[in-house]
DNA sequence: GAGACTCTGTGACGGAGGTCACAGACAGGA
DNA sequence: TCCTGTCTGTGACCTCCGTCACAGAGTCTC
């Protein structure tokens, strides 16, 4: 049991036994639309994305999961006994400690540490999700892309994402994030490569 | 102290001493962005709204809170230190109890039912607000507010709003709701009348 | 190097809906 | 009754952006 984070060190050993590890390569499905969630996933290394399709196969995702945290959709579903509402899957290799959701129901009223832990990234992401609701409805594509890249660049600027990728995460089309993205060009705050961006003016999309 | 809500009668004395009652009046304004919260106010009667403006000035309602509930961003902001991130109003005349937010800080830990209800308030928001995302993202303005008015009128199918409150309600424009409605009424989906709508035809309504 | 994919660039087009500018209807005082 | 403010209806216009249809460039494998 590999478990080396704080709220599953706190859980009682006999809980701390039923924990298992999974690995799981990138763009596997963790979670689908409508599942009865059976087990609480918390990420150890990797990250994963939850994210909403609409009717005509459009992606557009709600949050990241990382290192450290765990799906609080999922555990929101276990406590509720509602149905998972979105769908989840491996944005990067993951590794995942699997605390069962029987155990984690019985043990969540009990240990001070994962209560805090569930409910601290609770309120955080329903924090994030509102700032996406107001991204969604006041900004233009050309906003929430500007920003989406200075806000997920690495320290050098750099970012892995195909184009389609970047559509998926906003929530558009592959179309409309390429014309975007060669206008930022144009403008010289990012360089584009097969594969990837570089920011190379942050301060111009920043002030955009 | 006329508590008389699950939450607060489980309070131990001392905490309950210091809950204060409010009356609003409508429009009245509850939080402002960037506030820091003082107390976490519980419904007793009445509605309030939470919204996010755009910078344009057009509202878009986040939820509403009922009787019963209390403001969860407000306790988010009180337990993780962070400002308000959006406006609070009474929708309606509004009676509330509030829990100063150093009483509600201490208690929190303590107190299984008032854990609980900040805990399945928070759980179900989520919840609410990822819904919204999605219509936001991928429904268009008819849609939403066909749903909108299956949704929120009472069992007669009346709903006394402005066209002005349904565009604030949905982030969009008065025109395009005036507009819309007229279509609706031509289907017969619908009867107008100045601040108020009536639905005729709710099958028509829904199945849109 | 040939072929097969994947990824990116771009023009054309159209629909949804935001904005502006009014006009008229309704309601509540004075 | 008149006046004023609020609410609704509507046409014109324009922007954003989703979609379709390709073309061409990169990358990988055989």
């Amino acid at each position: 049991m590999p478990s080396s984070l704080p709220p599953l060190d706190a859980l009682p050993d006999e809980a701390r036994q039923s924990v298992r590890t999974v690995s799981l390569d990138p763009g596997a499905l963790i979670c689908l639309e409508g599942d009865r969630c059976v087990s609480l996933p918390f990420v150890l290394s990797g990250e994963a994305r939850v994210y909403r399709t609409s009717a005509s196969g459009r992606g557009l995702t709600l949050y990241r999961i990382a290192p450290g945290e765990s799906c609080i959709l999922t555990a929101s579903c276990l406590l509720s006994g509602h149905p998972f509402p979105a769908f989840a899957e491996a944005a990067t290799p993951v590794e995942a400690a699997l605390l069962p959701a029987d155990v984690f129901v019985r043990t969540f009223a009990e240990v001070p540490a994962l209560r805090e832990h569930v409910f601290g990234l609770l309120a955080r992401r329903l924090g994030a999700v509102i700032e996406l609701v107001d991204a969604v409805a006041f900004l233009r594509v050309d906003e929430r892309l500007a920003r989406y890249l200075a806000e997920n660049a690495d320290t050098n600027g750099h970012l892995a994402r195909t184009h389609e990728a970047l559509a998926e995460a906003l929530g558009t089309s592959r179309e409309v994030v390429s014309r975007t993205l060669k206008e930022f060009e144009r403008r010289g705050w990012v360089a584009l490569a097969r594969g990837s961006v570089t920011i190379q003016d942050a301060s111009g999309l920043r002030n955009y």
